[in-house]
DNA sequence: TTACCAATTGCAAACATTAGCAACTGAAGG
DNA sequence: CCTTCAGTTGCTAATGTTTGCAATTGGTAA
Protein backbone atom coordinates (compact mmCIF):
# COMPACT_ATOMS: atom_id res chain seq x y z
CA UNK A 1 0.00 0.00 0.00
CA UNK A 2 3.05 2.04 -0.40
CA UNK A 3 2.21 4.10 -3.61
CA UNK A 4 -0.77 5.69 -3.30
CA UNK A 5 -1.79 8.05 -0.54
CA UNK A 6 -5.70 8.24 0.02
CA UNK A 7 -5.91 12.14 0.16
CA UNK A 8 -2.34 13.87 0.85
CA UNK A 9 -2.88 17.46 1.72
CA UNK A 10 1.30 17.84 1.22
CA UNK A 11 1.48 16.73 -1.83
CA UNK A 12 2.61 19.27 -4.65
CA UNK A 13 -0.50 20.57 -6.54
CA UNK A 14 1.65 19.22 -9.81
CA UNK A 15 1.81 15.88 -8.53
CA UNK A 16 -1.78 15.89 -8.07
CA UNK A 17 -2.33 17.48 -11.95
CA UNK A 18 -0.26 14.71 -13.01
CA UNK A 19 -2.02 11.80 -11.15
CA UNK A 20 -5.79 13.64 -12.14
CA UNK A 21 -4.23 13.54 -15.59
CA UNK A 22 -3.07 9.76 -15.62
CA UNK A 23 -6.46 9.06 -14.46
CA UNK A 24 -8.00 9.70 -17.76
CA UNK A 25 -4.91 8.44 -19.81
CA UNK A 26 -6.62 4.94 -20.65
CA UNK A 27 -9.55 4.21 -23.55
CA UNK A 28 -12.05 2.68 -21.41
CA UNK A 29 -11.90 5.72 -18.48
CA UNK A 30 -12.30 7.99 -21.55
CA UNK A 31 -14.85 6.13 -23.09
CA UNK A 32 -16.90 5.87 -19.63
CA UNK A 33 -16.25 9.89 -18.96
CA UNK A 34 -17.98 10.51 -22.77
CA UNK A 35 -20.75 8.08 -22.04
CA UNK A 36 -21.25 9.62 -18.57
CA UNK A 37 -20.79 13.21 -20.02
CA UNK A 38 -23.74 12.20 -21.87
CA UNK A 39 -25.97 11.25 -19.20
CA UNK A 40 -26.08 8.65 -16.34
CA UNK A 41 -25.55 5.22 -17.44
CA UNK A 42 -25.31 1.61 -15.64
CA UNK A 43 -23.14 -0.56 -15.30
CA UNK A 44 -25.07 -2.75 -17.80
CA UNK A 45 -25.52 -0.15 -20.35
CA UNK A 46 -21.75 0.59 -20.50
CA UNK A 47 -20.90 -2.71 -21.24
CA UNK A 48 -21.88 -3.41 -24.56
CA UNK A 49 -20.58 0.15 -25.48
CA UNK A 50 -17.03 -0.06 -24.10
CA UNK A 51 -16.57 -3.65 -25.32
CA UNK A 52 -14.77 -5.67 -21.98
CA UNK A 53 -15.41 -8.01 -19.61
CA UNK A 54 -16.97 -6.88 -16.92
CA UNK A 55 -14.66 -7.42 -14.37
CA UNK A 56 -12.05 -4.86 -16.43
CA UNK A 57 -14.81 -2.53 -16.71
CA UNK A 58 -15.38 -2.67 -13.23
CA UNK A 59 -11.88 -1.91 -12.40
CA UNK A 60 -11.36 0.97 -14.31
CA UNK A 61 -14.44 2.55 -12.60
CA UNK A 62 -13.09 1.93 -9.83
CA UNK A 63 -10.21 4.26 -10.47
CA UNK A 64 -12.39 6.33 -11.41
CA UNK A 65 -14.23 6.43 -8.24
CA UNK A 66 -11.42 6.68 -6.34
CA UNK A 67 -9.91 9.52 -7.81
CA UNK A 68 -13.52 11.19 -7.38
CA UNK A 69 -14.44 11.62 -10.84
CA UNK A 70 -17.74 9.96 -10.71
CA UNK A 71 -19.92 8.20 -8.43
CA UNK A 72 -22.01 5.33 -8.08
CA UNK A 73 -25.50 5.05 -6.83
CA UNK A 74 -27.03 1.57 -6.33
CA UNK A 75 -30.30 1.39 -7.79
CA UNK A 76 -32.43 -2.06 -7.48
CA UNK A 77 -29.79 -4.62 -8.52
CA UNK A 78 -27.68 -2.43 -10.67
CA UNK A 79 -25.67 0.68 -10.39
CA UNK A 80 -25.75 3.71 -11.65
CA UNK A 81 -22.94 5.77 -12.28
CA UNK A 82 -22.42 9.51 -12.86
CA UNK A 83 -19.85 12.11 -13.31
CA UNK A 84 -18.75 14.08 -10.45
CA UNK A 85 -18.38 17.92 -11.89
CA UNK A 86 -19.76 18.82 -15.15
CA UNK A 87 -16.34 20.51 -15.80
CA UNK A 88 -15.22 17.07 -16.67
CA UNK A 89 -17.27 17.35 -19.43
CA UNK A 90 -15.38 20.18 -20.68
CA UNK A 91 -12.00 19.19 -20.62
CA UNK A 92 -12.62 16.37 -22.37
CA UNK A 93 -14.29 19.13 -25.00
CA UNK A 94 -10.88 21.14 -24.59
CA UNK A 95 -8.79 17.91 -24.86
CA UNK A 96 -10.24 17.21 -28.52
CA UNK A 97 -9.92 20.79 -29.94
CA UNK A 98 -6.13 19.98 -28.84
CA UNK A 99 -6.18 16.89 -30.55
CA UNK A 100 -7.57 18.24 -33.41
CA UNK A 101 -4.68 20.71 -33.64
CA UNK A 102 -1.92 18.14 -33.18
CA UNK A 103 -3.12 15.95 -35.68
CA UNK A 104 -3.62 18.68 -37.43
CA UNK A 105 0.01 19.03 -37.55
CA UNK A 106 0.87 15.81 -37.90
CA UNK A 107 -0.84 15.66 -41.33
CA UNK A 108 0.61 18.69 -42.53
CA UNK A 109 4.14 17.22 -41.57
CA UNK A 110 3.12 14.23 -43.81
CA UNK A 111 2.00 16.25 -46.65
CA UNK A 112 5.35 18.21 -46.45
CA UNK A 113 7.48 14.61 -46.35
CA UNK A 114 4.57 14.00 -49.11
CA UNK A 115 5.81 17.04 -51.02
CA UNK A 116 9.44 16.05 -51.15
CA UNK A 117 10.12 14.52 -54.52
CA UNK A 118 11.89 11.26 -54.73
CA UNK A 119 15.18 12.65 -56.47
CA UNK A 120 14.46 16.52 -56.92
CA UNK A 121 15.64 19.08 -54.89
CA UNK A 122 15.47 19.85 -51.62
CA UNK A 123 12.42 20.25 -49.34
CA UNK A 124 10.33 23.31 -49.43
CA UNK A 125 9.53 23.61 -46.40
CA UNK A 126 6.43 26.18 -46.14
CA UNK A 127 6.14 28.48 -43.64
CA UNK A 128 3.04 26.78 -41.66
CA UNK A 129 -0.26 28.55 -41.82
CA UNK A 130 -2.59 27.29 -39.08
CA UNK A 131 -6.06 25.42 -39.68
CA UNK A 132 -9.39 26.78 -39.21
CA UNK A 133 -11.86 23.78 -39.05
CA UNK A 134 -12.76 21.54 -36.08
CA UNK A 135 -14.91 18.03 -37.07
CA UNK A 136 -16.30 15.79 -34.83
CA UNK B 1 -20.91 -11.28 -35.94
CA UNK B 2 -22.47 -8.43 -35.07
CA UNK B 3 -21.62 -6.18 -32.04
CA UNK B 4 -17.93 -5.45 -30.86
CA UNK B 5 -16.12 -3.39 -34.09
CA UNK B 6 -13.42 -1.43 -33.63
CA UNK B 7 -15.47 1.72 -35.05
CA UNK B 8 -12.60 3.06 -37.13
CA UNK B 9 -10.21 1.80 -39.80
CA UNK B 10 -7.82 3.85 -37.77
CA UNK B 11 -6.87 4.52 -33.88
CA UNK B 12 -10.54 4.91 -32.66
CA UNK B 13 -10.39 8.52 -31.15
CA UNK B 14 -10.92 7.89 -27.71
CA UNK B 15 -7.93 5.97 -27.82
CA UNK B 16 -5.76 9.08 -29.21
CA UNK B 17 -7.40 10.89 -25.97
CA UNK B 18 -6.34 8.56 -23.80
CA UNK B 19 -2.48 8.93 -25.18
CA UNK B 20 -2.69 12.46 -25.08
CA UNK B 21 -3.60 12.35 -21.28
CA UNK B 22 -1.42 10.14 -20.53
CA UNK B 23 1.30 12.36 -22.24
CA UNK B 24 0.47 14.84 -19.37
CA UNK B 25 0.19 12.17 -17.07
CA UNK B 26 3.85 12.77 -15.23
CA UNK B 27 4.82 15.52 -12.76
CA UNK B 28 8.07 16.91 -14.74
CA UNK B 29 6.22 17.00 -17.88
CA UNK B 30 3.28 19.44 -15.86
CA UNK B 31 5.42 21.49 -15.03
CA UNK B 32 7.09 22.40 -17.74
CA UNK B 33 3.87 22.80 -19.67
CA UNK B 34 2.78 25.36 -16.48
CA UNK B 35 6.15 27.27 -17.03
CA UNK B 36 5.89 26.97 -20.91
CA UNK B 37 2.62 28.36 -20.58
CA UNK B 38 4.07 31.27 -19.07
CA UNK B 39 6.24 31.84 -21.50
CA UNK B 40 8.78 30.73 -23.79
CA UNK B 41 12.24 28.77 -21.64
CA UNK B 42 15.08 27.83 -22.59
CA UNK B 43 15.90 24.36 -21.26
CA UNK B 44 18.86 25.65 -18.91
CA UNK B 45 15.64 27.61 -17.60
CA UNK B 46 13.51 24.70 -16.71
CA UNK B 47 16.26 22.99 -15.08
CA UNK B 48 16.42 24.66 -11.77
CA UNK B 49 12.39 25.50 -11.82
CA UNK B 50 11.72 21.52 -12.05
CA UNK B 51 14.73 20.38 -10.57
CA UNK B 52 15.77 17.14 -11.74
CA UNK B 53 18.96 16.01 -13.92
CA UNK B 54 19.38 17.25 -17.78
CA UNK B 55 19.17 14.14 -19.25
CA UNK B 56 15.89 13.71 -17.34
CA UNK B 57 14.11 16.81 -18.29
CA UNK B 58 15.44 16.14 -22.15
CA UNK B 59 13.77 12.80 -22.19
CA UNK B 60 10.18 14.29 -21.03
CA UNK B 61 10.70 16.79 -23.34
CA UNK B 62 11.50 14.31 -25.83
CA UNK B 63 7.94 13.08 -24.66
CA UNK B 64 6.01 16.53 -25.15
CA UNK B 65 7.68 16.65 -28.66
CA UNK B 66 6.58 13.35 -29.87
CA UNK B 67 3.30 14.70 -28.75
CA UNK B 68 3.49 17.33 -30.52
CA UNK B 69 2.52 19.58 -27.43
CA UNK B 70 6.06 21.63 -27.42
CA UNK B 71 8.23 22.39 -29.59
CA UNK B 72 12.16 23.27 -29.85
CA UNK B 73 14.08 25.87 -31.74
CA UNK B 74 17.75 26.14 -31.44
CA UNK B 75 19.38 29.90 -30.83
CA UNK B 76 22.90 29.81 -30.26
CA UNK B 77 23.80 26.57 -28.56
CA UNK B 78 20.47 26.78 -26.15
CA UNK B 79 17.32 25.53 -26.83
CA UNK B 80 13.93 27.43 -26.67
CA UNK B 81 10.73 25.58 -26.27
CA UNK B 82 6.80 26.71 -26.42
CA UNK B 83 3.45 25.90 -26.63
CA UNK B 84 2.12 24.60 -30.09
CA UNK B 85 -1.19 25.40 -29.19
CA UNK B 86 -2.26 28.36 -26.66
CA UNK B 87 -5.46 25.65 -25.97
CA UNK B 88 -2.99 24.10 -23.41
CA UNK B 89 -2.96 26.40 -20.90
CA UNK B 90 -6.82 26.27 -20.60
CA UNK B 91 -6.87 22.68 -20.55
CA UNK B 92 -4.59 23.07 -17.48
CA UNK B 93 -6.45 25.69 -15.88
CA UNK B 94 -9.92 23.33 -16.46
CA UNK B 95 -7.99 20.45 -15.03
CA UNK B 96 -7.24 22.88 -11.54
CA UNK B 97 -10.60 23.92 -11.46
CA UNK B 98 -11.89 20.23 -11.34
CA UNK B 99 -9.19 19.04 -9.39
CA UNK B 100 -10.13 21.99 -6.32
CA UNK B 101 -13.44 20.25 -6.56
CA UNK B 102 -12.46 16.90 -6.13
CA UNK B 103 -9.69 17.56 -3.41
CA UNK B 104 -12.76 19.53 -1.57
CA UNK B 105 -15.03 16.40 -2.09
CA UNK B 106 -12.31 14.71 -0.16
CA UNK B 107 -11.92 16.96 2.55
CA UNK B 108 -15.26 16.97 3.10
CA UNK B 109 -15.40 12.89 3.48
CA UNK B 110 -12.40 13.25 5.88
CA UNK B 111 -14.28 15.79 8.10
CA UNK B 112 -17.27 13.65 8.01
CA UNK B 113 -14.86 10.58 9.24
CA UNK B 114 -13.64 12.85 11.99
CA UNK B 115 -16.89 14.03 12.74
CA UNK B 116 -17.97 10.45 13.73
CA UNK B 117 -16.98 10.19 17.63
CA UNK B 118 -15.64 7.02 18.83
CA UNK B 119 -18.65 5.54 19.96
CA UNK B 120 -21.54 8.46 19.01
CA UNK B 121 -24.14 8.40 16.00
CA UNK B 122 -24.03 8.10 12.48
CA UNK B 123 -21.69 10.74 9.82
CA UNK B 124 -24.09 13.71 9.38
CA UNK B 125 -22.82 14.29 5.79
CA UNK B 126 -23.82 18.16 5.36
CA UNK B 127 -25.13 19.13 1.90
CA UNK B 128 -21.99 20.19 0.12
CA UNK B 129 -20.63 23.48 -0.02
CA UNK B 130 -19.11 25.06 -3.35
CA UNK B 131 -15.32 25.98 -3.23
CA UNK B 132 -13.31 28.42 -2.66
CA UNK B 133 -10.47 29.64 -4.67
CA UNK B 134 -6.97 28.10 -4.72
CA UNK B 135 -3.95 29.20 -5.16
CA UNK B 136 -1.68 27.65 -8.01
C1' DT C 1 -34.10 -22.50 0.85
C1' DT C 2 -31.59 -22.56 -3.94
C1' DA C 3 -30.49 -20.49 -8.14
C1' DC C 4 -29.38 -16.67 -10.80
C1' DC C 5 -27.83 -12.06 -12.10
C1' DA C 6 -25.21 -7.62 -11.62
C1' DA C 7 -21.24 -5.88 -10.05
C1' DT C 8 -17.09 -6.06 -7.52
C1' DT C 9 -12.59 -7.74 -5.65
C1' DG C 10 -7.91 -10.35 -5.34
C1' DC C 11 -4.19 -12.02 -7.44
C1' DA C 12 -0.39 -12.97 -10.82
C1' DA C 13 1.43 -12.69 -15.43
C1' DA C 14 2.18 -9.62 -19.28
C1' DC C 15 3.12 -5.12 -20.41
C1' DA C 16 4.61 -0.09 -20.31
C1' DT C 17 6.88 3.71 -18.00
C1' DT C 18 10.43 5.90 -15.25
C1' DA C 19 14.93 7.29 -13.66
C1' DG C 20 19.77 7.01 -13.43
C1' DC C 21 24.23 6.62 -15.66
C1' DA C 22 27.40 6.76 -19.50
C1' DA C 23 28.16 8.05 -24.08
C1' DC C 24 27.33 11.15 -27.80
C1' DT C 25 26.48 15.51 -30.86
C1' DG C 26 27.13 20.30 -32.04
C1' DA C 27 28.36 24.93 -31.01
C1' DA C 28 31.52 28.42 -28.72
C1' DG C 29 36.10 29.65 -26.93
C1' DG C 30 40.94 29.11 -25.94
C1' DC D 1 43.88 21.41 -32.54
C1' DC D 2 41.53 20.57 -27.58
C1' DT D 3 38.22 21.72 -23.99
C1' DT D 4 33.90 23.02 -22.29
C1' DC D 5 29.06 23.78 -22.19
C1' DA D 6 24.08 22.74 -23.58
C1' DG D 7 21.20 19.11 -24.88
C1' DT D 8 20.24 14.77 -26.37
C1' DT D 9 20.19 9.67 -26.84
C1' DG D 10 20.84 4.57 -25.47
C1' DC D 11 20.68 1.25 -22.28
C1' DT D 12 18.73 -1.07 -18.24
C1' DA D 13 17.04 -1.95 -13.39
C1' DA D 14 13.23 -0.61 -10.77
C1' DT D 15 8.62 0.58 -10.68
C1' DG D 16 3.83 1.03 -12.03
C1' DT D 17 -0.19 -0.33 -14.86
C1' DT D 18 -3.27 -3.49 -17.28
C1' DT D 19 -5.92 -7.46 -17.74
C1' DG D 20 -7.70 -12.19 -17.48
C1' DC D 21 -9.43 -15.55 -14.38
C1' DA D 22 -11.44 -17.21 -10.13
C1' DA D 23 -13.82 -16.12 -6.14
C1' DT D 24 -17.06 -13.05 -3.80
C1' DT D 25 -20.85 -9.94 -2.46
C1' DG D 26 -25.54 -8.39 -2.54
C1' DG D 27 -30.04 -8.31 -4.62
C1' DT D 28 -34.00 -10.66 -6.88
C1' DA D 29 -36.82 -14.25 -8.22
C1' DA D 30 -38.53 -19.12 -8.05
Amino acid sequence: MAGREAVSVTAPLYQLKAEFFRTLGHPVRIRVLELLSQREHAVAELLPQVGVEPAHLSQQLAVLRRANLVVGRKEGSSVRYSLTSPHITGLLTVARTILTGVLTGQAELLQDLRAVAPETGPPPHQPHQPRQPQPS
